[in-house]
DNA sequence: GCAATAGTGTCTCTCAGACATTATGGT
DNA sequence: ACCATAATGTCTGAGAGACACTATTGC
């Protein structure tokens, strides 16, 4: 039972809780994952930073969050201004990183997100002298790359969370421009997974999922055979699910 | 290629960034949506929120980071002053909710987790003048509780999360108190899920996979027929999945 | 022609779902 | 005795994995 409380008392808690300097400083930024599949290897979007802290060093890419953005607005805007996407990738939130120490400036809280792009035009620079190139993740996530903050733990979460979406959404199409084949859908899930797949199996499995591919009726005879073309279809979540086994 | 800069534009940068008065004004909670299994019914920990906005109105019991807090460590100190647990409960973080105007004194970011508690002695209340209570989140998302913030978003993502880690993870013991029958076990996913499943072929589901649960030995005799006791096994996610169908 | 890829057909083995049957203990 | 629950056994159909075979195109 609340204790019965007076007007004043109110109006004192409601002032005191509304001065923003009463709670300790934090920073909250965005940082996108930007994953997309290049030249048969999982790619990530890196910027190499050109100040401090971590000069030098590659860093996810984020920004702090203005003051009308949603969180998910200002990770749109992230993916927008990084790579000129600003629809048909597929973008969610990852989660929150907040340890205390993760920014040597201040106490800094990065809500992290995942998007997955098909094969963007050219890793498109930001607007000054910054570096943006995708890497391998494999290589990054090796250590071949100097990062910065604690954004090893991010790109890994990233890429843990996207590899286990392929079992059960329909995410890998979203690595592909339109139309694309089975085989380059079926080229997807053995490059983010790392496996070979049975191609009938995975065919088979695929076209028997209703709603995950549409076919054109058009057919591409670029590579050796002739490989129907498909178009993503409406279904995301996959019934029942494409088991990495 | 990163344009040359001298070094005191470097330190006129960082001192720019570190000034924490630079970044508009935002306070980071931690709220925590404490779920258990209370006579037959998926229940959530709400407190009645005392002091304004929102007064009156019931809330996910939530709290500041503190200086030296990670958000994990917040989130656990916010489980043991709600319900005195300290270990054996499942705790895990959701997501980050942040939308301007969420809370009408200031911009506020909260990263809320979701904990799996077995049932607990009572709704340990809170230190003072602050009702706090499991209520069935059915009522909840019902809309029969008036819920302060965007808490009813929040709740309804932690009982999405819920339900979907029963199918590919042992989640569903850490509801019981140990030891549990495979009855038990199976009424929590029934309760969660809010299905009826075949007693038999569940049985054989979960004896199966390994490291779900590990017999005891012992017997219960108290409800109808001989019930074998069970702990809860080592592994966490489980080969193949517990499929709701 | 041959090589490489796309696509079809089919067999088998596993397992989820369904159901029948027995065991146990409270009422 | 009766009934509710626990536990075991068995059948069946769907689907994943494996493999054989045909079709199409570039060389």
């Amino acid at each position: 039972m609340p204790k019965r409380r007076t007007e004043a008392d109110d109006e004192r808690a409601f002032l005191a809780s509304y001065n923003p300097r009463a709670f300790p400083p934090v920073a909250v930024t965005v940082d996108v994952v930007i994953l997309t599949v290049l030249d048969g290897r999982l790619s990530v979007l890196m910027i190499r930073r050109a100040g401090h802290p971590y000069r030098g060093r590659w860093a996810i890419p984020g920004g702090f969050v203005e003051e009308r953005d949603t969180l998910d607005s200002a990770a749109q805007r992230e993916l927008h201004e990084e790579t000129g996407i600003d629809a048909g990738a597929h973008i969610e939130q990852l989660g929150a990183y907040g340890d205390p120490g993760r920014d040597p400036r201040m106490r800094v809280v990065s809500i992290a997100y995942v998007a997955m792009v098909p094969d963007v035009a050219g890793p498109v620079a930001g607007s000054d002298a910054v570096q943006a190139r995708f890497w391998p993740v494999g290589d990054v996530l090796a250590g071949d790359l100097p990062l910065a903050f604690d954004h090893d733990r991010i790109l890994a979460d990233a890429v843990d969370r996207a590899r286990a979406k392929l079992e059960y959404t329909s995410l890998a199409t979203t690595f592909l421009d339109e139309p694309f084949t089975v085989a380059d859908l079926r080229r997807v899930y053995e490059t983010v997974w790392g496996v070979r797949l049975h191609a009938a199996n995975f065919r088979r499995k695929v076209l028997s999922t209703p709603g995950f591919v549409v076919a054109t009726g058009d057919h591409r005879t670029t590579g050796r055979g002739r490989a129907e073309l498909y178009r993503r279809g409406g279904v995301t979540r996959l019934h029942p699910p494409l088991l990495r086994t």
